[in-house]
DNA sequence: ACTTTTGTTAACCATTTGGTTAAACCATGA
DNA sequence: TCATGGTTTAACCAAATGGTTAACAAAAGT
């Protein structure tokens, strides 16, 4: 079967991110990612060495796309707040379109920073600017107010992401008192963040 | 050996913490709580029948300590915005002593809605107030600026959970960027927090 | 045509893992 | 002292799981 060819390779690493995300790279059994994709579990092993392999390729492909999602902020034809409130736009509609990813990433990274630490290192290295960066040399050069650039990008990480970490707790809370969090809510969100921006980063607050 | 007798129990407990914090429900062994504990695996059967049984014990444990920990909320005694900054103390203490409590629930949960909305529906039944309930309120009174209750409290727990969920990405991103993040800027985060509350919920801001 | 390479599978293997069993241990009360 | 009952262990078991092998199928090259 000639046929699927370089489809089956695919479907592999479809189902297996599926697979991944759902359960964890221990939760996950190759013969889960198998049946998902509809073959063997051998061709697994075939078209990837290992669980561990395989499991590489799809956390390196979530990471670049993360990361090239991102690159906006080095942009220096914008004025810094615009670049943030779009690194805030990018940041939640990614995680829009991909809800897992983020406690995915966390699950793995926290149970091996040795692998993150790589990979990143490697995606990462020929980046000259990042969002730290960036706001460092902001309130150095006075485009910005004396903020703590640290607490600062945990903060909006924080606003941005957990969300979505998150949602299980927060449908439960929101279920228990009666709310309805739906998903359409991003854009509820995404203001609330901007305000936060601008109050952080305005200087007409001052 | 009477002596362990009651401790063991204790033991027990103490070490599948430790392991279900650090691996999870599929990612702990039985082995290695027992190893932890320094005992016997079948000893693990004896006191706790099975897995899930022990996780169950570990995991209800946990939500409830926390719960306790946030009944704060419903002190009328206080203006709302003083029960929320103590709510958002509490919370960050909490998450400081247990680091990986966040990130452990959040993983369990993810992966067994069920099991957490009957443990949730358990603990809470009694309990008039949430944070929610007080924002709703305290918005409808006029005690408080008209805000959106369910986003606020979004981004309140945002603000204090992630940086501990997210604590391994963090290390990763300052580290890349050469700025330290120890365990102790928890008064800056604090800080940061209190900011956030009070730009949300003064009406002096109006 | 036929040989080689690539793709795919069923059957199998070694190890791990949750869980069980039967026997030993030990404090205590009769 | 010795019987009792709660506590602890070594040895074991069955199922699950990551991974391998050998054989087969389908293209592709010759």
């Amino acid at each position: 079967m000639k046929l699927k060819d370089q489809n089956t390779e695919a479907t592999i690493l479809e189902s297996a991110k599926l697979i991944f995300m759902e359960k964890g790279l221990y939760g996950a059994r190759m013969q889960d990612i198998a049946n998902q994709a509809g073959i063997n579990k051998a061709l697994l092993h075939y078209y990837f060495r290992n669980k561990e392999r395989l499991f590489d390729e799809v956390f390196g492909g979530a990471l670049a796309r993360y990361f090239q999602n991102m690159e906006i902020i080095s942009d220096e034809s914008l004025p810094i707040i615009d670049r943030v409130l779009t690194y805030s736009n990018r940041f939640v509609y990614f995680l829009a379109e991909y809800p897992q990813m983020s406690i995915f990433l966390i699950k793995e990274i926290s149970s091996n920073q040795a692998l993150f630490h790589l990979k990143v290192q490697g995606i990462k290295k020929d980046k000259k600017y990042s969002l730290l960066n960036v706001l460092k040399e902001g309130v150095e050069k006075g485009e910005l107010p004396v903020i703590d650039p640290v607490v600062f990008l945990m903060n909006l990480h924080s606003l941005c992401a957990y969300p979505f970490v998150a949602a299980p707790i927060f449908h439960a809370i929101c279920q228990g008192s009666g709310v309805q969090w739906t998903d359409a809510n991003h854009e509820k969100l995404l203001q609330s963040i901007h305000e936060f921006i601008h109050f952080k980063l305005s200087k007409s607050h001052l």
